[in-house]
Parts: structure tokens; sequence; C-alpha cells
DNA sequence: GTGAAAGCGCTAACAC
DNA sequence: GTGTTAGCGCTTTCAC
């Protein structure tokens, strides 16, 4: 109504038509005893009236305290990536915490959206995938960095995501279906994801006692997964694969369908993720669910606590991944 | 080193190490003139000594802007606005915006995002896809809104998207095959994309004097393209199907396959999105690709101009969006 | 219960 | 070219 709208209202504005002091607002809005119920609705009146929202620069310039957690992503709308974001920040929200994001390009890696989240001011990083060109990854700033993966710096906090276990769940899934061996399709070895997931898939095999077959590295592309499919549906030996994420696994049987393989009667084959489209796949696809939500829970109660100093509680082994199965998996055909 | 390493150097800091005044420091990272270059290494070499880093909150404060731009997403992993918000962080990034995303989870709407924005602080709001719960959304802030869709509010910039063209290309291009009509698989009424889509499928069966036949209303998800698939697939009269996205049409293309219509043989089907998949299903799938990069750029360029209250280029009209022909269309079988 | 005064780190006048 | 001063809107002592 007003047409003076050029700076936003002010508490001092506010204490103003509340006829109080500025800090009397203040004890207001921060809930803090030592207020009469009248002077509170007074104020709150006001505040209303003038559509008043506290300024959250000059708060945090007091505090020296943002509320916000930033976190470097991988800039891709990878369904893996993008659904630990949206997990993300519900919990971060659900704890009080703004959240920013910056996306780690394909050439910058992640060191610089690390340093654009610094640059903004936030008061903690979860790097989502520690994935960097080419040195090491290291963090020295003196916020506290959740990773999913061990990495250097001062106070880095972890937590174990599933990787590991996953692999070794869609390999001992095919192994105990009779396979001999499995075949994997693996993602970019520069990212911490793909290494575990194919350590799992090499620690099921080893355990089994099973040969291990050299490994394709795909891009996580569907693209990439169908290249590898090739490679695989020209090898008569091979029976079982298991892709580290579903859209390679949609490439693979793409490949497998244009070499008259049919799936699972003559390859079974195991993706990851279990994106919405993967029981609608021909045939529907068996895969790994990951359990974002637990992840993000867990990641950021570790991260709180650390941004509090509080104690801390340790972290905890990996967090759980699910097989789920369906029609892309069935025992060998007898010889 | 210091173990007094509470508070992070401030720019006082910076000054008194450099033997100059604060506002010398000041000058010279906001590369302002009139600092000798002396001075201006030594400010330099003093700032990356004590691992400096400009305080955004005092910086905000001051200015009254913190340069920030919030983007009120869709709480999904869908292809479509995970793309989007990729792009719009990378623009943002590049014209000198730090990026806060909140999303719109399934409950609580469009508003409680936008809501958690202003709370924080950004200088504008980009709505990436305007639903809401119930009520009409409008947005009474006074930082510029970007939106896909009109919708009310004081500094509101809109800029269009390709929906209706996409829809209407899908459509034609079905048409063009010789198609009698075409049946099309809605995204949910309540998204303006899913009502532009449709709204151009529409026009373009008007426009050829093409029978409307109902449209299906899915969710985006496989699983309802597949309950919306297993209906068309009873119903022989169906030659051409197009989907609001490429999640939807893998649902189709299974409920098809299942009821043993052969595609494109028997029925063709279109999708929209162009997921990375699209090309590797069975059959390869035809869809409509959207260029969310000169989405973002465009948008953002106009919510820049808004936020500088520069005069702003007018509103362009639809973004592009272009037809990927596959496999999985074809002229209708003779009878 | 409430108010006055100081100061967080920065930038914008305005001196020198 | 460089320094001084003031003040952005909030929270924190400390009076009253």
């Amino acid at each position: 109504m007003s047409d003076a709208r050029r700076r936003p209202p002010s508490s001092t504005d506010v204490a103003a038509l509340a006829g109080v002091s500025q800090k009397t607002v203040s004890r207001v809005l921060n809930g803090e005893p030592y207020v009469s119920e009248e002077v509170r609705e007074r104020v709150l009146a006001a505040a209303r009236e003038l559509g008043y929202r506290r300024n959250t620069a000059a708060r945090a310039l007091h505090l020296g305290r943002f509320h916000r957690i930033g976190v470097a992503s991988i800039g891709s709308s990878l369904y893996g990536p993008s659904s630990l974001l949206v997990a993300l920040e519900r919990q971060a929200r659900e704890i009080g915490y703004a959240f920013a994001v910056a996306y780690a390009g394909e050439g910058a890696g992640v060191m610089s959206a690390v340093e654009s989240l610094l640059a903004q001011g936030v008061d903690a990083i979860v790097v989502s995938d520690p994935i960097d060109g080419s040195q090491e990854l290291r963090i020295d700033a003196d916020v506290p960095v959740l990773s999913f993966r061990p990495i250097p710096g001062p106070r880095v906090v972890v937590t174990g995501v599933s990787g590991v276990e996953a692999g070794r769940q869609a390999t001992e899934h095919l192994l105990g279906l009779g396979h001999a061996s499995v075949w994997h399709v693996a993602g970019p070895h520069r990212w911490p994801a793909a290494r575990d997931r194919a350590r799992g898939w090499r620690e099921a095999l080893a355990a089994a006692g099973a040969p291990e077959p050299p490994a394709q590295e795909g891009d996580w592309s569907p693209a990439s997964g169908y290249a590898a499919g090739r490679v695989l549906a020209a090898d008569p030996r091979v029976t079982a694969v298991f892709a580290a994420n579903d859209d390679m696994a949609i490439g693979v049987l793409r490949a497998l369908a244009e070499a008259g393989r049919a799936v699972p009667e003559e390859v079974s084959v195991v993706g990851m993720d279990d994106i919405p489209a993967a029981a609608y796949l021909s045939p529907p696809l068996t895969t790994i669910r990951q359990d974002f939500e637990a992840i993000a829970r867990h990641g950021l109660a570790l991260l709180a606590a650390e941004i509090e100093r509080s104690p801390g509680e340790p972290a905890l082994g990996d967090l759980p991944a699910h097989l789920v199965v369906r029609r892309s998996t069935a025992p060998p055909a007898k010889p």
C-alpha cells in the first residue's frame, strides 16, 4: 500500500508500530521469556501487519552462523544423486537449516563447487560424491564436511553408504541362482560409488570362489551400458551381469535384445538404483534400492552434531540397501 | 596454525597484517580503482596468508541484497525438473548468484517452499512448476519471481516454455504419419506443464480436424503410464499415443508389449523429455527434447534484469523443443 | 518485564 | 591514493 516499499520493514519499524523497544521485538520473535502476554500479542500483530521478516544477514552477521548447509553435488540429473539431493533438503529443513546447492560441472570438479559454497557462506558442506578431476580431493576449510567416503580434511565426518554391500548383494543373488560367475558393468572409476560397487562384486565373487571376469567400465549412461552390453552379448560364457546402475542396465538389456540373447532365459541382469522405470522395462529389472532418506537423516544428524561441536555419535556402518527381485534374473539355462 | 581459530579472519585482520586501513582492503577486494599496485599486492598476499574470505552476511546486510536466487522445485527426481535445476544453477553461478533450493513436498505445496526461501533471504525466486495443493498460487513477496506460467503477483516475470509447442509437435508428427487420431496420456492436471502439453495435443488435433479421444491422466510415473497403457491397449482403435513424459511412455510400452500389440507396427508411441534411456528402450523411443540450458539462460536473464530493475527485455515466445524421431513411431498398419 | 547502548564485518560518503 | 566515520538490522550485556 505504501509507495515507499524500497526497504523491507525492520524490527525497529515493528517496535515503533507496537509502541515498544526494538529489543522487545527481538525477544518476542526469539521466544525468549519475560515478555508479558499482552505485549507479545501487540508485537506479533504489528509484525504481521508490516509483513515483517527477520533479516537473516544481520542475524548471521551477529551470530557468525548462517544456518545454511551447502551441498556440492554432481551436476547431472542422474537418479541417484538427485534423489539424495531431495532427501538432504528435506532433512536440512527439518533440522532448521536452509539449503544451498552448487553443482560440480564436468570439467570444474568438486573443489570449485565447494569454493562457491564457502564463498556464499555455509555452516557445513556435504560432498555428495567426492570425485575430482585429477588431484586428490581435500577440503581444508574450517567448516564441517559430510562425505560418504573418507577424505582428508580437519573437520570431515563420514557416514557409510551401501555401495560395497549393494555390489555384494547383487552378485550373491546371481551366484545363488546357480551362475558360474557374474560379469560387471562398472561406473566410472573416478566415482567412489562406482569403486564401492565393484568392490562388493569382487568380494562376493572371491568369497564364492568364482572366477573374476574383467569389468567393463561405463559412465552411468544407457549409451555406455549398451556399448558394454554388446561386448558381453558376444561372449557365450556370459550368463549373468551386474550393472552398477539401472541406466547402464537398460543399455545392456538393449544390446542383449539386439543380439538375440533372451533375458532372463540366457542372460540374467541386475541393476542398481531402482529407478521408477525399472519395474516397467522389458523384462522388469531386478535391482538394488538404496534408502536415501535414511542416508540423509543419519548424515545430517552427524553434521549437525559437528556444527554444534557436540560429542557426535559414532559413525554407523553401511546404511541399508535392498535387493528387489523382478524378472530379469533367473537360474542359468541347463546346457 | 594459530590455535585461536574460532573467529574467521576479518578484513580488519587483513588490513592490520598488510599495514593499511580496512577500507583499502575493501577497495582491493572489490576491484575498485585508486589503489597502487604495490598496496594491492600486499593486501592480496595478506588475505591469502590469513585464508581470508569475505563475510557475505555483513556484505548482504549493508547492501540489502543477498546475491542469492532461490528455486522452489518439485521434490522429486523427475528428469525434467532435475535437469532444469542443474541448468538454473549453472546459469545462476555464471551471472554471480548463489543458489538455494527448497523442494515442495507432496503435501506442503509450493508456497511452503517459497516461504522457506524468503525466510533465508534471497533476491529472487524461481518457481519451477507452480503447482499448489489446492488454492491458487499467488506470490505477494516483494522479490521478483520467475515463473514459466503466468501467475498473479506484483513482480512476476514469465518466460514461455515449450509445453504447448511440444504437444503440438508430437501430435503433428503422429498425424503426419497417417494416423487418424492420437491418444494422450497426460500428466497430472495440477501441473501447468501437463496442461500445456495436453493443450498442444488438443490444438493439433483440432487443426487437423481429427477427433479428440478422451485423455488418460497419469502422475508422470511409469506405473501410471502402465495403467493408462492397459486401457489403451484394449482399444483396437488406438494406433498412436502421445505420453506427456518418457517415464509414462515406458509404462505404455510395457502395457502394449504385454497385450501383444507391436510397437511401432500396430501402435506408435511418442514420449517427452528425451531421458538418456529413451534411445535404448525396446523399441527406442521417439520423443520431444526441451532445451533446459536455453530456458535457464533466458529466464535468469529476465530475472536479473528485474532484480536490477533495469528495463528488462520483453519475454520471448516459447523456447524451443525438438522432436527426436526414433523407432517407436511409424505409419499405421493398412487395415 | 522492559529499554539503552554497543558491536558483528562490511561498504558508502567524504575528508585529506 | 588512502584513511575516517557512520550505519545496515540484529543480538547481547547490563541498567532500570
